[in-house]
DNA sequence: TGATGCGTTTCACTTATTGAAACGCTAATT
DNA sequence: AATTAGCGTTTCAATAAGTGAAACGCATCA
């Protein structure tokens, strides 16, 4: 893979990347970070300044840029799924109390593993899992790992205690496929809910209603999208 | 300006907006778009997509990547500012029963000034003006448009009927200086609350209204942000 | 006062980008 | 069927463009 490409621009974005994920940085630090040379990493932070995907801030710090800010939110509405998620994450909040999440597999690329919440219904329960739209997660040891790996078994969904976050429970389904066509893809699905809650609340039968809801509302949701 | 500057990346970035613009496209569009040859346009495009900023749909057009996705959410999520407003915008249609919108403006160099969205309060008349979050609106005789050219009055609000959208009056006040440093700024607001209702409901005492209500929670959410 | 680390600029070396042209393809058009 | 038009794609020589080591000034720290 990657013969295709161009260099300067690979290195651009990976340094875009690179201050999105500190949110914060001098120089010299995404440059160590990126392996970048340091006169290298300026030239395109200034290229990535001019267009508006970075931002210098007061300390001439770099931080992500108002343009940036502009065409996520511009796809985060145009992404139909979102909408499409949304009251089915809030039935799952109505139904169990817990948190409920819409993640898609973040890119890989990068090292290890990471989901992205997507969207986000918060549970009612005063003690609950919360969390923010836009959060990378580890897949590493967690439910949405197993279900992105394609590894859900045939009750349609995977619980994880003690995975990522301990005294957490996490119930997690997959959106297997989006588009119309149902061509056979790089494997996994590209998609998931899931519910986070308290492992202290969780008991067997509760997990399995949870799961069986997850599923269940999963599966809905393969009915609605669409391919576009 | 824009002399120290990359122009492959610049050109990708080009493209990538291009991208976001039109939701999804072909490479010929936006080659066209762009003024770039079709070879250097899917050259580029495949760097963007081998990094997850743009996808390949199953019809072989161009769209947003996840990867764009996750940085804007990040980039979203990060912005204080919209925590920050998002009270004071519910108040706004608490008080007026308008939508009530935070937008900043948008990265000027493509031709006309636009701002754009950032976070909304939608209103609770049947009838509303409604919007999106990350909606680009030109700023051209629109009140935010007097708000960002740094035009405000003493009164501290700006008042637009027949300005962009016909029937329309909004009522906007700017948020002066995000940072802690008071330094003089590049000149203008970086952001703006803006109250936006049908015309036909309005009259100047209810104008007024809820121009003062404007100010007053721009003049309030400057006492709360803070440099990061 | 010297040492360290930062952001920045300069500059010779080439490496990597460029775009016209040509290809195969599908879908209208004649 | 033959023809045209438009698309995505690949090739390739010309050269325009990106690269990074080194040096600079400026902070802060020992």
């Amino acid at each position: 893979m990657a013969e295709p490409a161009t260099r300067t621009v690979e290195r651009a974005l990976q340094l875009l990347g690179a201050v999105c994920d500190a949110g914060a940085v001098s120089l010299a630090e995404v440059s160590r970070e990126t392996e970048l040379s340091a006169s290298t990493a300026l030239r395109l932070l200034r290229t990535l300044e001019n267009s508006g995907f970075v931002r210098k801030d007061a300390d001439g710090e770099y931080r992500p840029g108002l343009r940036l800010v502009q065409l996520g939110a511009q796809a985060l509405s145009h992404e139909s799924l979102i909408h499409l998620a949304a009251p089915a994450l809030q039935r799952l909040v109505d139904a169990t109390g817990e948190s409920a999440y819409l993640s898609v597999r973040g890119h890989q690329g990068t090292g290890s593993d990471h989901a992205v919440y997507l969207a986000i219904a918060e549970g009612t329960h005063s003690v609950r899992h919360a969390s923010w739209v836009g959060r990378s997660v580890p897949l590493e040891g967690s439910s949405l790992g197993v279900v992105f790996a394609g590894k859900t078994p045939d009750a349609g969904y995977v619980v994880s205690d003690k995975g990522v976050e301990v005294d957490v429970t996490a119930i997690a389904a997959p959106l297997r496929q989006l588009g119309a066509t149902g061509a056979a893809d790089d494997g996994g699905p590209v998609a998931a809910i899931s519910v986070v809650a308290p492992s202290y609340r969780m008991n067997p039968a509760e997990v399995e209603r949870i799961g069986q809801l997850v599923a269940a509302e999963a599966r809905a949701l393969l009915g609605l999208a669409v391919g576009s």
